[in-house]
DNA sequence: CGTGTTATTGATAGATTTCAATCAATGTGG
DNA sequence: CCACATTGATTGAAATCTATCAATAACACG
């Protein structure tokens, strides 16, 4: 089965099968961690697998909110547009991010494969119903969506007063800290190698800078032996305490 | 009773009352809308009654979070700071407004009373208690922290791509649509008179700009004849769809 | 009616944007 | 296999918006 938008394939594969959740391997880093083994059938019925191609959308800004969404492989960039094209990345939604919990009728922002992004698509009736079933689903997805506030909070910081120094230094640190936890504290001091699925261009729309900006502001912190730049899709932070004092604000 | 923070008077009257939620004229506006009439009282034994005096703060950022706040009267200033005194407010909560939805140990922001503040308080754990009982009180959580989460982004829209100009009328309308409901459509075309507690500053600090700029901006607009400003505590909408329109960015 | 706080206005400086050119990587077709 | 086009990133020069510095003005309050 293949869905059309604007007459351009959108969704490559979709599928249903009521055991996905058992062998998921974004359950762990997802919402669905809070449902029991002997539940997650309930769960894999109610949900649609999907693949998104790069490029391409599966959240529209202002259309209609009939879905819920969890990542459960790639990236996909959330954005909110103004009519003159003026662009804002409000996040980056990785492996077991949970979207769409917008209360609304309409969806506040658009949401835009960033590489091969697989999704599992509940319908907003569905998942009432499971949260009806499952409280333990409902306080994670409150817990979830604290969370997002505070750092939502942390990112209006950063747009409102930080320089586009500390800007890029929050950026490449909070990469930093979402590496997988396994290396943990061992590696502070030494190298630690960031995955960037995104252009300059859509780090510049993150960090509410221009992307020749983004581009001056890494050559120099390179030039400073602060990182390394091997490719476009990957930073290695060199130092990360230097680093993180500039993120902070304290130089 | 009178509690002390770093030797200042913070909260000038602590009250508790089973009742208080019985004429509480703030639920219409609150979470506690889902509670019946009958539980209420539940509610009120959980809930201490505070009075915060203008300039002191009930929320401090990094402080140990054991208390969920709902503001009955008054508005209060919620705010980030950076190591050399840079501020960003993150929102203004008023009447209706729960406080402290952060899930991590100690809360991610200041709140500070901009006129006096009237909070009903609830313990960490009495706040789980209810949330047990009262499912209903759960899902109104949700739904506030989702809403809360659409108006964060669009502050980052604001913060991130918005020019001076278009802050400002964004922060207008903003503070119009919030005025009393049964006005509605009505008044569009003509006069909308906001009421601003806060001062310059704290409105530079909520659009990432300085004074000076939130002043020029304002004189601006009122040269336009767009607004007027018959006090530093007042601004009166001239031209509603004008001023709506640079919000937006159409302009 | 001082007096201190808050807001406005002016002049200048500065960080980031804008405009523009170059470079690097990738892919295409002859 | 190599010109050629395309896309994304980098670098440079100039422009612009907002910040900073500074001086008044308006206001609140005892």
């Amino acid at each position: 089965m293949t869905a059309m938008i604007r007459g351009r394939p959108l969704i490559i594969d979709t599928h249903r099968d009521p055991n996905v959740c058992l062998h998921c391997q974004a359950r762990p880093f997802s919402v669905c961690s809070v449902i029991d083994d002997a539940d997650l059938q309930r769960l894999g019925a109610a949900a649609v697998t999907m693949t998104v191609q790069p490029g391409h959308s599966f959240i529209q800004e202002g259309g209609q909110a009939e879905h819920f969404f969890n990542v459960t492989a790639g990236t996909a960039k959330l954005y909110k547009l103004l009519p003159d094209g003026r662009r804002q990345v409000t996040g980056f939604a990785g492996v077991g991010y949970f979207l769409g919990l917008a209360v609304s009728a309409s969806y506040a922002f658009s949401a835009e494969a960033l590489e091969p992004v697989q999704v599992c698509r509940f319908s907003r009736a569905k998942l009432r119903e499971l949260l009806d079933d499952f409280p333990a689903l409902e306080k994670k997805l409150l817990e979830v969506a604290s969370h997002e506030l505070v750092v939502a909070q942390e990112q209006m910081l950063l747009l409102g007063r930080k320089t586009a120094r500390e800007r890029l230094a929050s950026f490449l640190i909070a990469r930093v800290k979402m590496l997988p936890h396994c290396m943990g504290q061992q590696t502070v001091a030494t190298k630690e190698r960031i995955d960037l699925p995104m252009t300059r261009m859509d780090i510049a729309d993150y960090l509410g800078l221009t992307i020749e900006t983004v581009s001056r502001t890494l050559s120099r912190l390179r030039a400073e032996k602060l990182i390394e730049i091997p490719n476009n899709s990957e930073i290695v932070v060199l130092k990360h305490t230097a680093l993180d004092n500039i993120a902070t604000g304290m130089t």
